[in-house]
DNA sequence: CCGACGTACTGTATCGATATAGAAGGACTG
DNA sequence: CAGTCCTTCTATATCGATACAGTACGTCGG
């Protein structure tokens, strides 16, 4: 019902070859006979090829899959994953081409349909519980990819832009330390799922999600080198990378006799999260507690949060010119960015008495 | 050379139509079989069919597109935007849809390609430019569209989901012509484009942007009616809705002998940008200086924002909603949703003499 | 005047799937 | 045993475009 380029090409008494020549080759014919395609299009209500036929044919969609969580609300939120998307966004508008935000559900099999579903030319995954079995759908479905977490998660020809966050992990744990802090708490999101806030006793070694495994082990790696004792340090899920998730997590570490006297963060979303936390208790960051976050988001400065700075915006702008523009040099499809420290006021020397 | 139905037909000597039942209507062959073709897929590497080529045929392709103006750092970075799109992304993922974001390039031609190559099953703007020549293209797709602007640029089949603009913006007008104020700057984004921020002489009748004109103009309707002369307003353009372009705006405002006593804005973005060029300059919100703000996102309430709340996640939902399952009633297609004046702290009366 | 070349257009195959009608064979019914 | 129905699979047309080879015709150099 709708026209299409034979409509066109019959009301000419042209062929259907010349009507898409008009639209996507110009050169290919004459001005004049072009001009008289083009109004006969408009008369007809035909607004130019079908965009799914044009990509079949073509092979080609303009369109890089992002893969976001369940909770989407986080993609939208996380200041950090703002940030990341929008570079993401810009390196793809400077080649015309447009993001197709793929919610991704907890359930397998919906999972699996939405990603096979998805028309796109690469996918480009960050912040993806790296153990969803639609994944595997991804990797077969053999286009280019870009991850932002596990280097190793899609094999070599994965595209991979991320930082070494072991150790960037570490540096904070060594600002800790050396500042003389044992009683310590880790909050963490996602050391486990199921949406519980609350400590847990995990093995940092075995942890699911890349990310939060990397950046404990981090910690872990300065704490145990300083001589603090692993299993007198406190860790916290956070259910989810979250603000609140950060103050409800805080109050395990805060509420208790012992209370810890630093509690590192692998977000400073969750950072802001304990920091509320605190003024909630009448206590003073960097000088009753300290307090570390990972990212250095705006929000960072004014809070005075200790940090480990890590590219945000640059970041996404470097996997979409991988995919876009995959350099030629495989090495320059695999970047290890750089991070730094940010001290802040949140941090300070321990003044408790030492046990 | 990658597998196709085809491939896998000709490997098992079954039909192409099979292979395709196989996944999508598995109750047309026997399971035996079925599980057959998934292995066989499985080995020769073949992923599932073809999304393009399925959508084609479907002639549906489970995605919304979404405009997003030149600046998508706005859509990601504006707070309400955010809250819009989460609602947007939640309807949609609830019936397995996606959303493609496109990025709406100044440039004419190169807006008519990118919504031209956009594969989507409908269309929902938010925050366009409403003068932007792909606009027509738009209309021309024939695609179902839901606006959230102006309820009449896209005539009555379009969906709309929105608000009154310009009766809610003459409540916060009211309330400040009640509280005395007198001396009245309005602080206002996109009056005028070409990215200066600073005074503007400019008929609120005539400008381009829907939702600025309006709210200028119910702004108007309440000084006028109480009083205050037009002419003595103070009307400041913001070259975007951005918190850094508020401050700016308001020191024009600010740093002159008649000081304003109370501004109005059109957005709690912009206006968090006033309360910090107060702050700046040790002048007391709600004392000094009346500000008001506009959408109540998250961070009014912390500031004391005394601003109009509308529904945001709930307004994108909704938009959606009528997207993907339309309701038969047409009625229920158009939706003016109501809207509350939140008093906060950084209203109060006039304590400057009255000239 | 012939061959080479350029311009303007046409015809056909193809991209990879799905819908629909229909065929083959077995089971069930009366 | 004929007729009906169900299950299981097949054949063909179609979705709407683009790539590529090819045709027709005019021009130009020698």
């Amino acid at each position: 019902m709708p026209a299409t380029l034979q409509t066109i090409a019959d009301e000419l008494g042209v062929s259907r070859s010349t009507v898409s020549n008009a639209y996507s080759r110009p050169d290919q014919l004459s001005p004049e006979l072009r001009s008289r395609i083009l109004a006969a299009a408009e008369r007809l209500g035909y607004s130019g090829p079908n965009p799914t036929a044009r990509s079949l044919r073509r092979g080609k969609v303009n369109a890089i899959g992002v893969l976001l969580t369940d909770n989407l609300s986080m993609a939208f939120t996380d200041p950090y994953a703002v940030a990341y998307l929008r570079g993401l966004a810009e390196a793809a508008s400077a080649r015309e081409t447009s993001l197709l935000l793929l919610n991704l559900p907890k359930d397998e099999e919906a999972g699996r349909r939405v990603v096979g579903n998805a028309a796109v030319d690469a996918f480009c995954l960050y912040c993806v519980p790296d153990w969803h079995g639609a994944l595997d759908l991804i990797r077969a479905r053999g286009v280019p990819i870009v991850i932002g977490e596990d280097p190793d998660a899609f094999g070599p020809d994965a595209g991979y832009v991320g930082i070494d966050e072991r150790a960037a992990a570490r540096r904070l744990g060594e600002h800790i330390a050396r500042l003389g802090h044992r009683q310590i708490a880790i909050v963490a999101h996602w050391i486990v799922d199921g949406g519980v806030t609350g400590p847990v006793d995990a093995d940092p070694d075995a942890l699911r999600y890349y990310v939060t495994g990397q950046r404990v082990r981090g910690f872990r790696d300065a704490l145990v080198a300083a001589g603090v004792p692993w299993d007198r340090v406190l860790l916290i899920n956070a259910a989810d990378n979250a603000r609140d998730e950060g103050g409800a997590a805080a109050a395990h570490a805060l509420d208790r006799l012992d209370r810890a006297t630093a509690i590192l963060t692998t977000s400073d979303v969750l950072a802001l999260g304990v920091l509320d936390a605190l003024g909630a208790r009448g206590l003073r960051p960097g000088r009753d507690v300290s307090v570390t976050g990972f990212d250095d988001i705006d929000e960072a400065e004014p809070a005075g949060l200790t940090t480990i700075r890590q590219p945000s915006v640059e970041r996404g702008r470097l996997a979409g010119e991988i995919l876009l523009d995959p350099p030629e040099d495989p090495a320059r499809r695999r970047l290890t960015l750089p991070v730094s420290l940010v001290v802040r006021a949140t941090t300070g020397p321990n003044t408790k008495e030492l046990a």
